[in-house]
DNA sequence: ACATTAACGGAGGGGTGCCTCCGCTTCAAA
DNA sequence: TTTGAAGCGGAGGCACCCCTCCGTTAATGT
């Protein structure tokens, strides 16, 4: 992910500093992935053990944080479509599609970013795009996809079906499995 | 819906009483709508025109509130199943489900209903099952429908892509109808 | 070892929401 | 009209969260 956030938000010289920022940024991993983009500051420097204060020296804003941690997941998922690259158009984007899923099941924060407005979230959003796009595309012109859904429907469709509870992992791979049939040229 | 909330939630005997009691449900009915299950107390009676303690006094917990709105909420829903009894299997399974993303679209705090756990909750989860189910059923012995996929792993299935967001209601139904041929036989 | 200064953290002010309580209002029965 | 009581509504106590400020602490370079 090339773009910077606006505010430099930048890991901090000081070895102490240091472990505060990075254990700051993992409990708002955490927060993030429990409760959404609402989760509680206080709540966040609290899990970390450190003053609230000291969140907001390293993350002015709610969105400073939430950014740099989010960037980080983007990052990750972008990298598994390498995973799938050799695989056969069909089976490559479905494969990606199911670690999306797997993914991103755990994590309201998210699936709420894929829906929200902001500079940073449509950044995050291309670049998802940018490396899920191909595989949609390769698909669909070896005919194994088919072409009256665009990239965005697909990820609409996913990332709804991620939201909704399961009983269990096997129902949400049931039901995804009934949408990538779906998706399929018949 | 013949199940009673465990509160006994009854419309005042007074006619000013009456009229607030319908103005909360009212105000109500929008914030739940627009705002989910979360809405504010204080924010509902500022819309209905009462003071906070007026509202307390109809619905002792935000419970009762929710309940009493969501109930009716429901039925209206289930009524919906009627109009479809007279079509083929497939077609009235599909147009039922068409109605349920279009009814429940706009209401979030429904949508949570469905997710959520308590005993009301599951009561009218349980209203919607008796009325669809029974649709879905038909469509699979008639041969429309996949038989490995459950009435229940629709609904959420549904439920889920509801809880997306959308470019425009062209794309809404893009994307159901991907699903929609996902569960169709083959 | 020491001085410098980055970094800490929590008290506190402002805001909002939840819910209770009780003095005042207004309905409607007599 | 009178009057008892049902109904009203908002002040206020509590809890939580946001964010700022500044006196204190301790890491680092010399």
């Amino acid at each position: 992910m090339s773009a910077e956030s606006p505010v430099a938000v930048r890991r901090p010289q000081r070895a102490d500093a240091r472990r505060n920022f990075d254990a700051l940024l993992a409990a708002a991993r955490e927060s993030f992935a429990e409760q959404g983009t609402d989760a509680s500051l206080e709540d966040i420097a609290r899990r970390a053990g450190v003053g609230i204060g000291t969140l907001y020296r390293n993350f002015p804003t709610r969105q400073d944080l939430f950014e740099t941690v989010y960037i980080g997941e983007i990052e990750q998922l972008c990298q598994t479509a390498e995973d799938v690259a050799g695989l056969p158009p069909w089976d490559a984007l479905a494969s990606w599609l199911h670690r999306f899923v797997a993914y991103v099941a755990t994590k309201r924060a998210i699936y709420e970013a894929l829906n929200r407005d902001s500079a940073m979230f449509r950044t995050c959003r291309e670049e998802i795009y940018r490396v899920g796009e191909p595989l949609m595309a390769r698909a669909q012109q070896a005919g194994a996809v088919r072409t009256d859904v665009t990239f965005d429907d697909t990820v609409r469709m996913i990332s709804g079906l991620m939201s909704a509870g399961y009983r269990d992992e096997a129902q949400r791979d049931r039901i995804l499995q009934v949408a990538l049939d779906g998706l399929k040229r018949h």
